[in-house]
DNA sequence: GCCGATTTGTCCGTATGTATC
DNA sequence: CGATACATACGGACAAATCGG
């Protein structure tokens, strides 16, 4: 339920999208037209497109009008940009989801720590390992490292559901910004050994920094990827600015 | 030069930031205070800084103020969210780029090509392969295909230097919009040809059809990096918007 | 716990510029 | 040239969160 009038708008228009509403390449409602529509400013109607803009859905032009760059098929990806749960992408995609814990311990950070995950030396810190399956697949091996400060009584248990529920249900840690890395590395034992790689001899990597409303990062988790199961979609725009 | 205010508002926040005018952590002058010093609505300094939020340089706190988490390790990325030539990051790095076009052809598009580009069966375009080079490595390998209605009279020459730079300065194409997909894929001969994949037997390969203003799309181009020169960065923020 | 000051978030109405047709 | 459509910018109002007294 959207409090904010240009989400509700966002939404809107984006499930009138994506269930075909507008045909591929045509044109959306004008501005002012929206604005009549919805009855509210034009600013919030922008704000509603332009958020649709970012996602890839529509494109504007000046003069013209708002056109539909939305294709079904880019519904079937599995990761998209935001930040999004490993349970959230696969319910999305009417998967069912299983995490297995492999190790939860606790340490803390040395030099050598310090320096992959970026916590200053010391941190107090929850290591774990898990393992997620998609239809009773092996796809991702996670290692996840958790501030203990601010994740505190953190346990195998919630690990093996959602963590995500638990910081933002439970101590409505409310997390704001991730910075992200995606390479490719060549497989460890610990790759080899759960999921199954066939022939490739890498993983598809995401590393990512979690920070929360204080701007205090509490999370770093390096998502290893089956190769073949991997894909990362994005939508980029040549804004003037970059220039 | 940057025509609208929000943009040089933009453009020197972030060279302000970069600079290290402002530590890690410490908070930017409130959206008052820089409607003070830019002489401007506060509307005009809100685009500012939200376009700082998305490039993941400050993170904004309702209540508190907006927070620098901009690090100088992120300048080290390759490849950055936002559409870029391969000459125009290798120059931001501060290294020597350089293109050599192994094959330039032209061709229809058949079902099998239609299928793998998104171009309409019938359409025709030119191919190219392009081997980029940065401080005289071979890292990435290019497949190229141009909608030949949109991108006429394309050479070799051109394609030898930046394929950007002449549909920007000289067809005055503006570049809106770009939907790229990154996977993990086995190396194929072409690649183990020219790429010196060592012991690596895959690469990062990003696939990416790009927008004209008219809503065409006129290129579909398929980059295959070589593992251990790839990092591909982005910066999410988890929006409300997407429960 | 309350109140007020500060700061960001949302929304409105209006005016003007620029591109398209 | 005029009508339409998006882009930029301004100023004002109120809400919501934070922090200090």
């Amino acid at each position: 339920m959207p409090k904010a009038k240009y989400d509700f708008i966002y939404k809107d228009l984006k499930s009138r999208i994506e269930n075909g509403e507008y045909e591929f390449q045509e044109l959306l409602p004008s501005e002012n037209h929206l604005v009549l529509t919805y009855g509210c400013s034009r600013n919030t109607v922008r704000r509603a497109v332009a958020a649709l803009v970012t996602d890839g859905y529509v494109q504007t032009m000046q003069g013209k009008g708002v056109r539909n760059i939305f294709e079904p098929a880019q519904q079937t990806s599995f990761t998209l940009g935001g930040i999004e749960s490993f349970k959230e992408s696969a319910l999305r995609n009417r998967q069912t989801p299983r995490t297995k814990v492999l190790c939860f311990t606790e340490l803390t950070a040395d030099e050598k720590i310090s320096k992959k995950t970026g916590f200053p030396p010391g941190s107090q810190l929850y290591y774990l390992q898990r393992l997620h399956y998609l239809d009773d697949k092996a796809l991702i091996l996670n290692h996840n490292y958790f501030l203990k400060d601010i994740v505190p009584s953190l346990t195998p248990e919630i690990a093996e559901n959602s963590i995500y529920e638990y910081l933002e249900n439970t101590l409505r840690i409310s997390i704001v910004t991730s910075k992200r890395v995606m390479t490719v590395e060549k497989m460890t034992q610990i790759d080899e050994k759960y999921l199954e790689l066939g022939d490739y001899n890498c993983l598809a990597v995401v590393s990512s920094q979690t920070y929360n409303s204080d701007g205090i990062m509490f999370e770093y988790t390096q998502s290893r990827h089956r190769p073949d199961y991997f894909r990362f979609q994005d939508n980029a725009t040549r804004r003037p600015a970059s220039h």
